[in-house]
RNA sequence: GGCGCAUUCGUCUAGCGGCCUAGGACACCUCCCUCUCAAGGAGGAGACCACCGGUUCGAAUCCGGUAUGCGCUACCA
């Protein structure tokens, strides 16, 4: 009885692909595979002043990068090809040149420095700006004369003046829009291009789409697209109008809120996987408690019953912390795959390159449950790679410590690990530990000298864990260094 | 200005008439663990459910109005 779910994302390759654009895409995509549905991609390009060059690819990327493949679209085809609006100009024109035939659409010659000046004017005079309809009842004649003076027309949608549109939104229930309250709007520009609203619901109703998952700033378009299919004889998809992501000033997420675009967050060091459920909670929920949820129980679990209808706040900080969830459930190797590429381009230049991956797997685990995202991965462990550590002497002589004592501890320190024969965590504690006592230290002076003058840091990693994969040559050549700085203190 | 949508802790949200003296999560605070930092564990603080009326034995939940926010109002999507 009912239709296949087939549902689309349809990005104009104006920029790059924004969050909340991604967020649309993935509900769609979660809605398909949830009812075992095709999703489609669908390349809105009619906008040819605006189009970004490497949009097209930039957008695919990002898909790709989030795992949300497409059944029909860019690269893989289908059976309601071509999936570009640009290639598909032939039936947009068709369209409306039936319209007009039909007497629901007609020739508008007016200029656009007319239209500027009479919206100027209704604004001013605070009247609702929109088109005021002087060439809805122009004769053939009249259009004649225009054609003849060489004026190209666009053509626009002549709107019924009176009687309501409504329908029954999937999430919102019912919307009722007065027809008067709309404009005759443009369907086809004069460069034989066609208007979003024409192009929308043509290309909707050839490539079968039974729902209409979309933002919810296309609300107000709805009456419109309502109308013209039934000016084309068409039978409507369901529609379902998506909440907004707002930045942390509730006003429409922008670059002025920091990244925006998927491919940011990529560099930034999150997990596609962490992207997918937290872009999912933006707006949907399972229940009143599931937050980390896989790919899988997305799907499984996904339904627009569940989709909020208040727009919501993008929250970093949460991000953040889920994506350190991520991070932790990785396995070692995972992790140091994955950090291979930011270290290599955050890392300092004179770090030898190629890293060695070998080398990652050692020091990852030691980092896999302090990272929240991969960027930070160089941050905390430069010291493992760079030759020289550069920090302030002051910084080896702790709180309650003093100069001599730091001194001593650092001595004798080296003494014992000179003798280790095995430098793993276990002989480094078993000798290490005892010392303190032995010099009548805590166990922190001594430990804390010691984590300085290898790391030249005062936060890191568990100290024998560090120094085992750092080495012994490694680690008494900078107990000699932290030695050196001592002795040439207050001097 | 017009039209539309929305309104529960700072933030993401649960709630679809009694289970709510409103639950979970992030962030925040305290404690535990501990060689530092994290992670982890245990607690805490945090929402007069925008406001005003109405319906009802009973409303965060239903209805109306107001306010506020957001969106649309292009030969952009």
């Amino acid at each position: 009885m009912s239709k296949p779910v087939r549902v689309r994302y349809a990005p104009s390759p104006t920029g790059f692909p924004h969050v909340g654009n991604i967020r649309t895409a993935l509900f769609n995509w979660l809605f398909a595979r949830h009812h075992g549905g095709s999703f489609i991609v669908r390349i809105e390009d009619t906008d040819v002043a605006r189009t970004v060059e490497g949009a097209v690819e930039a957008i695919l990327d990002g898909l790709r990068w989030l795992g949300l493949d497409w059944d029909e679209g860019p690269e893989v085809g289908g059976n309601h090809g071509p999936y570009f609006q640009s290639q598909r100009l032939k039936r947009y024109q068709e369209a409306a040149d039936r319209l007009v035939a039909q007497g629901n659409a007609y020739r508008c010659y007016c200029s656009s420095e007319r239209l500027d000046q009479m919206r100027a004017e209704q604004v001013k005079h605070k009247q609702p700006p929109g088109y005021d309809r002087a060439c809805r009842t122009l004769t053939a004649e009249e259009c004649g004369i225009r054609e003849g003076q060489g004026i190209v027309p666009v053509v626009r949608f002549k709107v019924p003046l009176t009687g309501q549109t409504r329908t029954n939104d999937l999430i919102r229930g019912e919307v009722v829009f007065e027809n008067s309250t709309l404009d005759d709007f443009v369907l086809l520009k004069s460069d034989g291009y066609p208007t979003y609203h024409l192009a929308n619901i043509v290309d909707d109703h050839e490539m079968k789409v039974s729902h209409v998952l979309r933002a919810e700033e296309w609300l107000s378009s709805l009456p419109r697209h309502l109308l013209l299919y039934q000016a084309m004889g068409y039978q409507p998809p369901l529609f379902a109008h998506l909440p907004m992501i707002l930045g942390t000033d509730r006003s429409k997420l922008s670059k002025r809120h920091g990244a925006v675009s998927i491919t940011e967050y990529k560099e930034m060091g999150y997990l596609p996987e962490t992207m997918v459920n937290f872009l999912a909670l933006l707006g949907w929920s399972l229940d009143d408690k599931t937050e980390i949820m896989s790919r899988e129980q997305l799907v499984q679990g996904f339904s627009l019953e569940r989709v909020s209808r208040t727009a919501a706040i993008f929250n970093i900080e949460k991000l953040n912390w889920m994506n350190g969830v991520y991070i932790r459930t990785l396995t070692i190797d995972d992790f140091a795959q994955r950090s291979l590429p930011l270290l290599d381009k955050k890392l300092p230049a004179q770090v030898k390159r190629p890293l060695s991956l070998d080398y990652i797997r050692q020091l990852a685990p030691l980092f896999q449950e302090r990272a929240r995202t991969l960027a930070e991965v160089p941050e905390l462990s430069d010291f493992f790679f760079v030759d020289e550590l550069e920090y302030d002497a002051a910084l080896l002589v702790g709180k309650k410590s003093t100069r001599e004592s730091t001194l001593r501890c650092l001595e004798a320190s080296r003494e014992r690990i000179l003798k280790l024969d095995r430098f793993d965590k276990e002989s480094l504690e078993g000798s290490l530990r005892p010392l303190a006592e032995e010099l009548g230290v805590k166990t922190g002076e001594l430990f804390g000298a010691l984590r300085t003058a290898t790391t030249g840091r005062t936060a890191a990693p568990p100290l024998f864990e560090t120094m085992a994969v750092l080495g012994k040559d490694l680690c008494l050549k900078r107990i000699d260094v932290a030695l050196d700085k001592l002795r040439g203190m207050g001097l």
